[in-house]
DNA sequence: TGATTTATTTCGGCGTCCAAAAAAATGTTG
DNA sequence: CAACATTTTTTTGGACGCCGAAATAAATCA
């Protein structure tokens, strides 16, 4: 159903579209502006006075612009968002501990606080409270007010429940349904949001290249399990409850082998990173607990034996690959995206894998679709999914708080250093 | 990104409102009107004035008034579509022909017009002048001018492109791409758009109860072929390209049985009604041609030896239900939806398929996300094709034409027979 | 210094929604 | 049956948004 519409809403929209606009392609003169909007130049004026007033953006000094040219007629005064009119956090809960990333208003991040956590051991109702406490502690150390943080964004791999605010099941935790929003919130006063690995990647993907990826595209995250983000005409979907969509367990081969989830025969199963070591270590005859979380070192060795003859390391990892080649087969059968990006650590393994994905897709998919599907590998860098968080955030920010120009949203601060 | 906002798109959006508001809760008085919309008295002054002016809606003669209460105060005056404001036309396709169904403003319709047409047959390039012919001589049949027709709405089962306006692949035809849009509207004149029969039965479920199908919903129809319906956050997906997802295509087990797509193991070889079929006969021995339509009196026929305790029949039922359980299963990993619809006259058989389905499921599905999920069978009828396919049309007219408010949209005409 | 050029602001107009007042149309009541 | 009450609808005037055009600002060029 449409909604109802009114003054009220194309201020705001207008507003939100002027700072989307500042955020993405940086300091621009109020003309330009109006040229990438599409709004007059007198409206640019009124919008752009009231978010200076407001003190969410500013004009750059002309001795201070660097790229101003010498051209006939008034010169430009640029504009950009400016940093200090708020601070946001992304947290990356990883298996071996969990990453906090403060940030300006203008994106431009803090050093990373990287902190050694114990997450498969910590129990449902600790975590919340003590990552509360790690922020707290933090942000003292580098002299960021917690009244400035105006919104976290919370990154984990597995099944994030955004509308409770719960970690629902998570390969870092043995817990479940462990509440994170709530204790932050509380215990902070910091609005929060919790959201899946794979759909904080593809909203880095999103931001760096619109053309590309802003359509129908789908982000496969390959780590200590499979996981999903979709891109459905240019916005990251994310199921009913907001849960992320589950790849790693859509079934492969009725009773196949025991996955995480205790079902037989899921993708993860085969082509997570446990599912490869088991692969490769039941042909050795040992025994295999699909528990326990695979440090990197062993996987690399296990790649490592692979590049280098070993068989049945090799078949392991083709294996993976095949299985996966299904999975996407079956993907692309659903969803018909126009791109697949594989992402995340396991991609280091690719060329181990990718012609049993390309014989996989042959032999899973018709022709008509498979034609029409682009695929790539993006290199893996942690920072994606704190990139993905932050502009989540921001965004945010931008479209929903200060979209609106109500008083009191805003925080002034000091005491702030440059970041 | 957000999109330039200004009082033209305020007036457009709040235009539509009123009809859409109209369209689906009848007769209102504007102060109701008011209290739906949540706009002003004033402002639905204002609008129903503009679209009275322009003869989209009406008042409601008092005598006519049925409703009408005798209570203190100024009586209402109801406000309705005018019926007679333009005249829109669905047509679906089916195997053995293709059905006629015109309609008014309102969204009532005429007796359908049902074409016999051995469409298995037909070229490419002539079913698209073939059906604009017919239209042509039906409409004048039935006293409709062609230029009150202000839009045709196509339904068909298998790959519709809804950009090219081809139909790429149906059950219905042995020819493919077969342009539709662009003949129609070449010989005819009228705006003319195509969709997938399973999708025209998700709009219409839509519109029966939006809060129940309104969320995450997943329409799976069973006929000829398997299709799928995917209603998301409310608005149905239609792929890339406008396609509907082929999940009849998607694989189930790699090297499986062939399928009309020329892969083998797709979801289809096993659970659409010629997979039934070949599941049936093979045991019995006999050969056969997936690509040969197969009547409805045949399935009929194995359905009731089934029932009748004939096990290779019940066989046949049971695999096709496994299959399309898991089919399903997979689906509810990838997308997460609330509720899963089965449709189409293959779930006349459902009673025979039901254990299998819920077993699959009980394999192939974590707990967790099978418990939120909702199950049901709508009873079959070709009218949901129709009726959704009248709603996305007229939809179309109230949000994306009338709204606009232009002059010359609007054709008036005479000779039209109540319908 | 004055012409030219380009960016930004100001001004007046227009379209929209809305709150409040007015008008309309009927029922109620003494 | 006339005055009053009640409810719906319209009118009026104001506010707020965007926009085009004109004015202003600030530079270069000649």
């Amino acid at each position: 159903m449409l909604k109802k519409a009114n003054s009220d809403l194309v201020r705001r929209q207008n507003r939100g579209l002027v700072l989307e606009t500042l955020r993405h392609h940086g300091p621009l003169a109020r003309i330009s502006l109006g040229h990438q909007t599409g709004l007059s130049p007198a409206s640019i004026t009124s919008i752009s006075g009231q978010l200076i007033d407001e003190g969410l953006i500013h004009t750059i000094a002309e001795d201070d612009d660097v790229s101003a040219e010498t051209k006939r007629g008034r010169p430009q005064t640029r504009l950009t968002l400016n940093p200090g009119a708020t601070n946001v956090l992304a947290i990356s809960i990883y298996v071996d501990g969990v990453e906090l990333v403060f940030a300006d208003f203008s994106g431009a991040t803090h050093e990373p606080v990287k902190l050694r956590l114990d997450t498969y051991a910590i129990s449902k109702d600790d975590f919340g409270p003590r990552i509360a406490h790690e922020i707290r502690a933090h942000a003292k150390k580098l002299g960021i007010a917690l009244a400035s943080i105006k919104r976290i964004g919370v990154a984990v791999q597995g099944v994030a429940d955004s509308i409770k605010g719960e970690i629902s099941w998570s390969p870092a935790f043995r817990a479940r349904d462990i509440p994170v929003v709530e204790p932050l919130q509380r215990l902070l006063d910091i609005p929060c949001s919790i959201a899946n690995n794979a759909n904080m990647i593809a909203e880095a993907l999103i931001a760096t290249d619109r053309k590309r990826y802003g359509g129908t595209t789908a982000v496969i995250f390959m780590g200590h399990g499979i996981g999903l983000g979709l891109i459905l005409d240019g916005t990251v979907y994310s199921g009913t409850n907001g849960r992320a969509a589950e790849f790693g367990h859509m079934n492969h081969i009725p009773d196949g082998p025991l996955c995480r989830c205790g079902r037989h025969g899921c993708l993860e199963a085969f082509s997570a990173d446990y599912g490869i070591m088991r692969m490769a270590n039941d042909r050795r005859g040992t025994d295999f607990d699909v528990h326990a979380p695979i440090p990197d070192s062993e996987m690399r060795e296990l790649e490592l034996a692979a590049e280098g003859g070993d068989t049945v390391a090799l078949n392991a990892f083709l294996r993976a690959g095949e299985v996966l080649g299904f999975g996407i087969a079956r993907l692309i059968a659903l969803i018909n995206p126009q791109r697949v990006v594989l992402a995340g650590p396991g991609t280091r393994a690719y060329g181990l894998m990718k012609d049993s994905i390309g014989e996989a897709l042959r032999r899973g998919l018709v022709h008509d679709l498979r034609k029409n599907v682009e695929f790539e590998v993006v290199p893996y860098g942690k920072d994606m999914i704190t990139t993905g968080t932050l502009l989540e955030t921001l965004r945010h920010l931008d479209r929903d708080v200060f979209a609106s120009g109500q008083k009191g949203m805003l925080v002034e601060f000091s005491g702030r250093k440059s970041a």
